[in-house]
DNA sequence: CAAACCATGTAACCAGTTACATGATTAA
DNA sequence: TTAATCATGTAACTGGTTACATGGTTTG
């Protein structure tokens, strides 16, 4: 994939919804984009700098009654033509990265039971996510008249479909390897 | 996921099969692992050296009849046992980032003929790459006699499953998006 | 009163990418 | 002879992670 500060595109699109603080984008970041696209806090804050000084975003301390600093920070108009280009242009791919399979991969080396207890373990989580992913799309089900639902509606199908497949294979895997171990 | 040399364990592992060279290495990484873990020329001939430092493999050079030098390494006892250590323990888990759906998830401000456009170059470049690991499956289904090629073909099968659900997202995913346009 | 959460940030580190540099060999 | 491939490497950069530091607020 293509070296691109995807992470300011990020920031961006999530400020043309609403003006948030470095916080904020965090929890947005957490119950959405996360699944294909995490940033911490290490990532934000410096970038929320660097599009400040660009003018493609401005900050407004609020000061709270206690005396509490919330810094929230809104899209300029310059920052949201960027983000449009941004969205228009191609997108250069995909990367993955599956520990377990760089391991299964060299695993006729060890006994079979590891690579066993390795699959249960994957099948287990990604069924965690996926019925974490069936709540998400509950929810959105009912209000697909917006748009900005419907896209994000079509992105979290792609995790479901994904987290399908990881499953499946688990499964094939596992009866595979449980097939040799018998013979 | 864990923060941890990766690319060192790759190469042991591909070493703990035959003595390559850095060139042979990148060749055979191509060839099958780079479907889930890509390594570049930039980090296997430094890595190399580590592994070396660390007694871990060992070189030998092998200068051809016309004078051209080729660094074959081999693996030692000490990296096969760590190797093996590592291939025992536990997975980390998986990452992914995904450029299509960080657009995706904020297109809704752009004519949806863009999304729909990066949905169809998303199929063609999977349908492409399907058909691909179909060519590796069918050389590998009839040598599932060796435990190797057993479990090479096991990493080879999730991406089979994934590259086919990739494909039949882009497919309900574009048939939604042509559905509300003619609304 | 302690734990959990709100809130903002910095410094260090490292994995991985890209570009650059060099030169030999082989096939069209 | 020229293009492609074989072959080995280095330097610079940067995206992303982790750990650290600080202090306010809310809730059980």
């Amino acid at each position: 994939m293509a070296r691109e500060n995807h992470t300011r595109f990020a920031l961006l699109g999530l400020l043309s919804h609403e003006d948030l603080s470095g916080y904020d984008i965090k929890k947005h970041v957490k119950g959405g984009l996360n699944n294909f696209w995490d940033i911490g806090y290490g990532q934000i804050y410096p970038e929320l700098k660097k599009l400040e000084t660009a003018g493609l975003v401005c900050c407004r301390p609020e000061t709270s009654d206690s005396g509490a600093v919330k810094k929230k920070y809104s899209i300029t108009d310059e920052g949201r033509e960027e983000l449009k280009i941004w969205l228009k242009s191609p997108v250069s791919g995909e990367s993955f990265r599956f520990e377990i399979l760089l391991k299964l991969y060299f695993s006729a080396q060890i006994p079979d039971s590891y690579s066993i207890d390795k699959l249960i373990e994957f099948s287990r989580r990604h069924e965690e996510k996926l019925s974490l992913y069936y709540k998400y799309e509950d929810s959105l089900k009912d209000i697909l008249d917006n748009k900005d639902h419907i896209y994000r509606y079509l992105t979290l199908r792609l995790g479901i479909f994904m987290e399908k497949a990881f499953l499946e294979w688990a499964k094939e895997a596992d009866g595979f390897l449980n097939n040799i171990k018998n013979n």
